[in-house]
DNA sequence: CTCATATCAGGCTTACTGACATCT
DNA sequence: CAGATGTCAGTAGGCCTGATATGA
Protein backbone atom coordinates (compact mmCIF):
# COMPACT_ATOMS: atom_id res chain seq x y z
CA UNK A 1 0.00 0.00 0.00
CA UNK A 2 1.16 3.46 -0.88
CA UNK A 3 0.64 6.53 1.18
CA UNK A 4 -2.77 6.53 0.92
CA UNK A 5 -3.32 7.64 4.77
CA UNK A 6 -0.95 10.74 4.91
CA UNK A 7 -4.06 12.86 6.82
CA UNK A 8 -0.97 14.20 8.38
CA UNK A 9 0.42 16.59 7.73
CA UNK A 10 4.34 16.37 7.31
CA UNK A 11 5.54 18.77 9.85
CA UNK A 12 3.11 17.39 12.65
CA UNK A 13 5.75 15.40 13.26
CA UNK A 14 8.47 17.90 13.72
CA UNK A 15 9.74 17.80 17.56
CA UNK A 16 9.17 21.75 17.47
CA UNK A 17 5.88 21.30 15.84
CA UNK A 18 4.47 19.25 18.43
CA UNK A 19 6.30 21.47 21.39
CA UNK A 20 5.51 24.52 19.74
CA UNK A 21 1.72 23.32 19.12
CA UNK A 22 0.91 22.12 22.82
CA UNK A 23 2.73 25.71 24.00
CA UNK A 24 0.28 27.49 22.24
CA UNK A 25 -2.28 25.34 24.16
CA UNK A 26 -1.09 26.08 27.66
CA UNK A 27 -0.56 29.12 26.71
CA UNK A 28 -4.65 29.47 25.61
CA UNK A 29 -5.05 28.17 28.58
CA UNK A 30 -3.19 30.44 30.86
CA UNK A 31 -4.11 33.56 28.75
CA UNK A 32 -7.68 33.13 29.18
CA UNK A 33 -7.09 32.39 32.87
CA UNK A 34 -5.62 35.47 32.82
CA UNK A 35 -7.97 37.38 31.36
CA UNK A 36 -11.00 36.49 33.30
CA UNK A 37 -10.18 38.74 35.62
CA UNK A 38 -8.40 41.45 33.50
CA UNK A 39 -5.47 40.38 33.42
CA UNK A 40 -2.35 39.68 31.10
CA UNK A 41 0.87 37.58 31.23
CA UNK A 42 3.18 40.54 31.98
CA UNK A 43 0.85 41.83 34.66
CA UNK A 44 0.94 38.70 36.38
CA UNK A 45 5.08 38.53 36.22
CA UNK A 46 4.74 41.85 37.48
CA UNK A 47 2.68 41.18 40.41
CA UNK A 48 4.59 37.89 41.71
CA UNK A 49 8.15 39.53 41.21
CA UNK A 50 7.09 42.50 43.18
CA UNK A 51 5.69 40.28 45.96
CA UNK A 52 8.98 38.16 45.89
CA UNK A 53 11.47 40.83 45.80
CA UNK A 54 10.06 43.70 46.83
CA UNK A 55 9.81 47.20 45.47
CA UNK A 56 12.15 48.52 43.11
CA UNK A 57 12.80 50.86 40.01
CA UNK A 58 11.68 49.60 36.67
CA UNK A 59 15.31 48.57 35.68
CA UNK A 60 15.75 46.51 38.60
CA UNK A 61 11.74 44.97 37.88
CA UNK A 62 12.58 44.41 34.20
CA UNK A 63 15.97 42.51 35.17
CA UNK A 64 14.12 40.64 37.96
CA UNK A 65 11.15 39.48 35.57
CA UNK A 66 12.31 39.39 31.96
CA UNK A 67 10.20 42.13 31.25
CA UNK A 68 11.75 44.38 28.63
CA UNK A 69 12.28 47.25 30.10
CA UNK A 70 10.04 49.43 26.93
CA UNK A 71 7.19 47.05 27.84
CA UNK A 72 7.86 47.89 31.72
CA UNK A 73 6.34 51.48 31.01
CA UNK A 74 2.76 49.84 29.50
CA UNK A 75 2.79 47.18 32.38
CA UNK A 76 3.42 50.13 35.23
CA UNK A 77 0.85 51.81 33.51
CA UNK A 78 -1.89 49.84 33.20
CA UNK A 79 -1.40 48.16 37.04
CA UNK A 80 -1.32 51.35 38.24
CA UNK A 81 -3.87 52.67 36.68
CA UNK A 82 -5.56 49.50 38.05
CA UNK A 83 -4.51 50.53 41.84
CA UNK A 84 -2.28 47.39 41.82
CA UNK A 85 0.82 48.73 41.91
CA UNK A 86 1.85 52.05 43.42
CA UNK A 87 4.32 54.26 41.30
CA UNK A 88 6.51 56.91 43.06
CA UNK A 89 9.96 59.32 42.40
CA UNK A 90 12.82 57.71 43.99
CA UNK A 91 13.77 60.36 46.38
CA UNK A 92 17.69 59.04 46.71
CA UNK A 93 17.75 58.90 42.30
CA UNK A 94 15.86 61.23 40.63
CA UNK A 95 15.90 59.16 37.41
CA UNK A 96 14.07 56.48 38.97
CA UNK A 97 10.49 55.53 40.42
CA UNK A 98 9.94 52.94 42.84
CA UNK A 99 7.28 50.58 42.10
CA UNK A 100 5.07 49.16 44.77
CA UNK A 101 2.40 46.67 45.73
CA UNK A 102 -0.57 47.70 46.79
CA UNK A 103 -2.91 45.45 49.46
CA UNK A 104 -5.48 45.44 45.97
CA UNK A 105 -2.52 44.23 44.05
CA UNK A 106 -1.69 41.27 46.11
CA UNK A 107 -5.10 40.04 46.45
CA UNK A 108 -5.37 40.13 42.16
CA UNK A 109 -2.27 38.16 42.57
CA UNK A 110 -3.83 36.01 44.82
CA UNK A 111 -6.26 35.40 42.07
CA UNK A 112 -4.01 35.29 39.76
CA UNK A 113 -2.49 32.36 41.21
CA UNK A 114 -5.38 30.01 41.79
CA UNK A 115 -6.16 30.25 37.83
CA UNK A 116 -2.57 29.74 36.76
CA UNK A 117 -2.84 26.62 39.24
CA UNK A 118 -6.14 25.39 37.52
CA UNK A 119 -4.79 26.05 33.72
CA UNK A 120 -1.56 23.77 34.77
CA UNK A 121 -4.06 21.12 36.23
CA UNK A 122 -6.23 21.42 32.93
CA UNK A 123 -2.90 21.76 30.94
CA UNK A 124 -1.70 18.35 32.04
CA UNK A 125 -4.91 16.47 32.71
CA UNK A 126 -4.24 13.48 30.05
CA UNK A 127 -1.05 12.43 32.20
CA UNK A 128 -0.29 10.59 35.41
CA UNK A 129 1.80 12.37 38.06
CA UNK A 130 4.58 9.90 36.73
CA UNK A 131 4.12 11.06 33.52
CA UNK A 132 4.15 14.88 34.34
CA UNK A 133 7.04 14.72 36.10
CA UNK A 134 8.98 13.24 33.62
CA UNK A 135 7.64 15.78 30.80
CA UNK A 136 9.26 18.87 32.90
CA UNK A 137 12.41 16.93 33.74
CA UNK A 138 12.71 16.73 29.98
CA UNK A 139 11.83 19.88 29.39
CA UNK A 140 13.76 21.35 32.00
CA UNK A 141 16.94 19.70 30.24
CA UNK A 142 15.88 21.03 27.41
CA UNK A 143 15.29 24.77 28.15
CA UNK A 144 18.22 25.01 31.35
CA UNK A 145 20.52 23.95 27.94
CA UNK A 146 19.75 26.28 25.72
CA UNK A 147 19.07 29.18 28.26
CA UNK A 148 22.86 28.52 28.85
CA UNK A 149 23.85 28.98 25.23
CA UNK A 150 22.10 31.71 24.85
CA UNK A 151 23.49 33.34 27.71
CA UNK A 152 19.91 34.13 30.02
CA UNK A 153 20.95 35.69 33.06
CA UNK A 154 18.26 33.89 35.73
CA UNK A 155 16.81 35.94 37.81
CA UNK A 156 18.83 38.92 38.82
CA UNK A 157 19.07 41.19 42.03
CA UNK A 158 20.08 44.42 41.88
CA UNK B 1 18.19 29.86 56.47
CA UNK B 2 15.49 31.63 55.02
CA UNK B 3 15.00 31.52 51.04
CA UNK B 4 18.13 32.93 50.22
CA UNK B 5 18.33 30.98 47.22
CA UNK B 6 15.26 31.22 46.13
CA UNK B 7 17.02 32.75 42.85
CA UNK B 8 14.01 31.64 40.66
CA UNK B 9 11.21 33.15 39.97
CA UNK B 10 7.98 31.08 41.01
CA UNK B 11 6.53 30.68 37.87
CA UNK B 12 9.74 29.38 36.46
CA UNK B 13 8.41 25.98 37.73
CA UNK B 14 4.73 25.80 36.24
CA UNK B 15 4.78 23.46 33.53
CA UNK B 16 3.21 26.13 31.14
CA UNK B 17 6.42 28.62 31.93
CA UNK B 18 8.82 25.45 30.99
CA UNK B 19 6.80 24.44 28.09
CA UNK B 20 6.59 28.14 27.22
CA UNK B 21 10.23 29.04 27.00
CA UNK B 22 11.45 25.97 25.38
CA UNK B 23 8.49 26.30 22.90
CA UNK B 24 9.96 29.67 22.20
CA UNK B 25 13.81 28.52 21.68
CA UNK B 26 12.49 25.61 19.29
CA UNK B 27 10.83 29.02 17.45
CA UNK B 28 13.33 30.79 17.51
CA UNK B 29 15.52 27.92 16.05
CA UNK B 30 13.16 27.15 13.28
CA UNK B 31 12.43 30.65 12.47
CA UNK B 32 16.00 31.71 12.30
CA UNK B 33 16.49 28.33 9.83
CA UNK B 34 14.11 29.87 7.75
CA UNK B 35 14.69 32.87 7.31
CA UNK B 36 18.84 32.55 6.49
CA UNK B 37 16.81 31.39 3.35
CA UNK B 38 14.45 34.17 3.06
CA UNK B 39 11.13 32.07 4.09
CA UNK B 40 8.89 32.16 7.43
CA UNK B 41 6.83 29.34 8.80
CA UNK B 42 3.83 30.11 6.42
CA UNK B 43 6.21 29.55 3.51
CA UNK B 44 7.62 26.24 4.34
CA UNK B 45 3.75 25.31 5.93
CA UNK B 46 2.61 26.14 2.21
CA UNK B 47 5.19 24.81 -0.17
CA UNK B 48 4.92 21.57 2.21
CA UNK B 49 0.81 21.62 1.78
CA UNK B 50 0.79 22.17 -2.29
CA UNK B 51 3.79 19.05 -2.32
CA UNK B 52 2.04 16.56 -0.34
CA UNK B 53 -1.48 17.49 -1.90
CA UNK B 54 -0.99 19.00 -4.72
CA UNK B 55 -2.50 22.41 -6.36
CA UNK B 56 -5.60 23.57 -5.08
CA UNK B 57 -7.60 26.68 -4.15
CA UNK B 58 -6.20 29.55 -1.28
CA UNK B 59 -9.61 28.20 0.61
CA UNK B 60 -8.73 24.46 0.33
CA UNK B 61 -4.78 25.25 0.53
CA UNK B 62 -6.25 26.80 3.84
CA UNK B 63 -7.62 24.06 5.48
CA UNK B 64 -4.96 21.91 4.50
CA UNK B 65 -2.36 23.86 6.31
CA UNK B 66 -4.17 25.51 9.04
CA UNK B 67 -3.32 29.00 7.59
CA UNK B 68 -6.33 31.76 7.89
CA UNK B 69 -8.02 32.59 4.60
CA UNK B 70 -6.81 36.03 5.42
CA UNK B 71 -2.91 35.37 5.70
CA UNK B 72 -3.33 32.67 2.91
CA UNK B 73 -3.42 35.53 0.44
CA UNK B 74 -0.53 37.87 1.47
CA UNK B 75 1.29 33.83 1.68
CA UNK B 76 0.51 33.64 -1.71
CA UNK B 77 1.58 36.86 -2.62
CA UNK B 78 4.98 36.02 -1.28
CA UNK B 79 5.45 32.94 -2.85
CA UNK B 80 3.99 34.06 -5.94
CA UNK B 81 6.44 37.07 -6.37
CA UNK B 82 9.12 35.27 -5.57
CA UNK B 83 8.50 32.89 -8.12
CA UNK B 84 7.89 29.76 -6.13
CA UNK B 85 4.11 28.87 -6.66
CA UNK B 86 1.95 30.51 -9.43
CA UNK B 87 -1.63 31.29 -8.99
CA UNK B 88 -3.82 31.46 -11.98
CA UNK B 89 -7.49 31.24 -12.31
CA UNK B 90 -9.25 28.36 -12.03
CA UNK B 91 -11.50 27.72 -15.43
CA UNK B 92 -14.21 25.56 -14.02
CA UNK B 93 -14.82 28.23 -11.03
CA UNK B 94 -14.30 32.22 -11.81
CA UNK B 95 -14.01 32.38 -7.63
CA UNK B 96 -11.08 30.58 -7.35
CA UNK B 97 -7.17 30.81 -7.95
CA UNK B 98 -5.75 27.70 -8.66
CA UNK B 99 -2.14 27.64 -6.78
CA UNK B 100 0.66 25.64 -8.13
CA UNK B 101 4.17 24.74 -6.71
CA UNK B 102 6.95 25.63 -9.10
CA UNK B 103 10.38 24.17 -10.05
CA UNK B 104 11.91 26.70 -7.72
CA UNK B 105 9.52 26.60 -5.11
CA UNK B 106 10.41 22.14 -5.05
CA UNK B 107 13.85 23.70 -4.47
CA UNK B 108 13.11 25.81 -1.81
CA UNK B 109 11.28 23.39 0.04
CA UNK B 110 14.52 21.13 -0.42
CA UNK B 111 16.05 23.55 1.04
CA UNK B 112 14.21 24.76 4.06
CA UNK B 113 13.49 20.75 4.87
CA UNK B 114 16.96 20.66 5.05
CA UNK B 115 17.37 23.74 7.44
CA UNK B 116 14.07 22.05 9.87
CA UNK B 117 15.66 19.17 9.91
CA UNK B 118 19.06 20.58 11.40
CA UNK B 119 16.74 22.92 13.36
CA UNK B 120 15.24 19.68 15.23
CA UNK B 121 19.02 18.30 15.94
CA UNK B 122 20.10 21.90 17.34
CA UNK B 123 16.58 21.61 19.24
CA UNK B 124 17.13 18.30 21.30
CA UNK B 125 20.89 18.37 21.16
CA UNK B 126 20.64 17.48 24.83
CA UNK B 127 18.46 14.57 24.84
CA UNK B 128 19.35 10.78 24.64
CA UNK B 129 17.16 8.86 21.67
CA UNK B 130 15.49 7.27 23.89
CA UNK B 131 14.28 11.03 25.84
CA UNK B 132 13.62 12.55 22.53
CA UNK B 133 10.99 9.23 22.10
CA UNK B 134 9.22 10.10 25.63
CA UNK B 135 9.39 14.36 25.07
CA UNK B 136 7.19 13.70 21.82
CA UNK B 137 5.21 10.84 23.07
CA UNK B 138 4.31 12.94 25.81
CA UNK B 139 3.70 15.96 23.90
CA UNK B 140 1.71 14.37 21.58
CA UNK B 141 -0.80 12.92 24.45
CA UNK B 142 -0.98 16.70 25.64
CA UNK B 143 -1.60 17.65 22.32
CA UNK B 144 -3.67 15.38 20.87
CA UNK B 145 -5.46 15.80 24.11
CA UNK B 146 -6.42 19.05 23.47
CA UNK B 147 -6.85 19.07 20.26
CA UNK B 148 -9.94 17.17 20.30
CA UNK B 149 -10.78 19.25 22.86
CA UNK B 150 -10.59 22.28 20.37
CA UNK B 151 -12.05 20.42 18.08
CA UNK B 152 -9.08 20.87 15.71
CA UNK B 153 -9.90 19.24 12.48
CA UNK B 154 -6.71 17.18 11.29
CA UNK B 155 -6.05 17.71 7.68
CA UNK B 156 -8.71 17.63 5.56
CA UNK B 157 -9.03 17.71 2.01
CA UNK B 158 -11.73 19.15 0.08
C1' DC C 1 -31.31 33.32 -1.37
C1' DT C 2 -27.47 31.10 0.67
C1' DC C 3 -22.99 29.58 0.53
C1' DA C 4 -18.02 29.71 -0.85
C1' DT C 5 -14.11 32.35 -2.36
C1' DA C 6 -10.80 35.91 -2.26
C1' DT C 7 -9.42 40.28 -0.45
C1' DC C 8 -8.48 44.03 2.81
C1' DA C 9 -8.12 46.26 7.18
C1' DG C 10 -7.41 45.71 11.58
C1' DG C 11 -6.49 43.68 16.37
C1' DC C 12 -3.95 40.79 19.84
C1' DT C 13 0.40 39.26 22.75
C1' DT C 14 5.09 38.61 23.44
C1' DA C 15 9.50 39.97 22.34
C1' DC C 16 12.71 43.12 20.74
C1' DT C 17 15.19 47.58 18.39
C1' DG C 18 16.15 52.20 18.24
C1' DA C 19 15.92 56.95 19.58
C1' DC C 20 15.66 60.29 23.04
C1' DA C 21 15.98 63.29 27.30
C1' DT C 22 17.20 63.08 31.86
C1' DC C 23 19.93 62.25 35.72
C1' DT C 24 24.20 59.84 38.24
C1' DC D 1 32.53 62.18 30.01
C1' DA D 2 30.25 57.33 30.24
C1' DG D 3 26.42 54.95 31.98
C1' DA D 4 21.79 54.14 33.90
C1' DT D 5 16.90 55.25 33.74
C1' DG D 6 12.49 56.02 31.92
C1' DT D 7 9.71 57.04 27.81
C1' DC D 8 7.94 56.66 23.14
C1' DA D 9 7.59 54.75 18.57
C1' DG D 10 7.85 51.05 15.85
C1' DT D 11 8.92 46.13 14.13
C1' DA D 12 7.94 40.94 13.59
C1' DG D 13 5.38 36.46 13.43
C1' DG D 14 1.53 33.88 14.18
C1' DC D 15 -3.28 33.83 15.05
C1' DC D 16 -7.71 35.69 14.71
C1' DT D 17 -12.22 38.87 13.75
C1' DG D 18 -14.76 41.45 10.83
C1' DA D 19 -16.40 43.58 6.49
C1' DT D 20 -16.64 43.44 1.65
C1' DA D 21 -17.35 42.02 -3.37
C1' DT D 22 -17.85 38.44 -6.37
C1' DG D 23 -19.43 34.19 -8.20
C1' DA D 24 -21.51 29.24 -7.58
Amino acid sequence: MEDLESETARWAEMPSWVLGQTAQHGSRLVTSAFSSVGARGYHYRLLATLDDFGAASQATLGRRSGIHLSDMVATVNELAELGLVDRAPDPADRRRNVISLTAAGKRQLRRLENRLAAAQQELLAPLSPDERRQLTALLSTLLEHHNRRAGVPETRWR
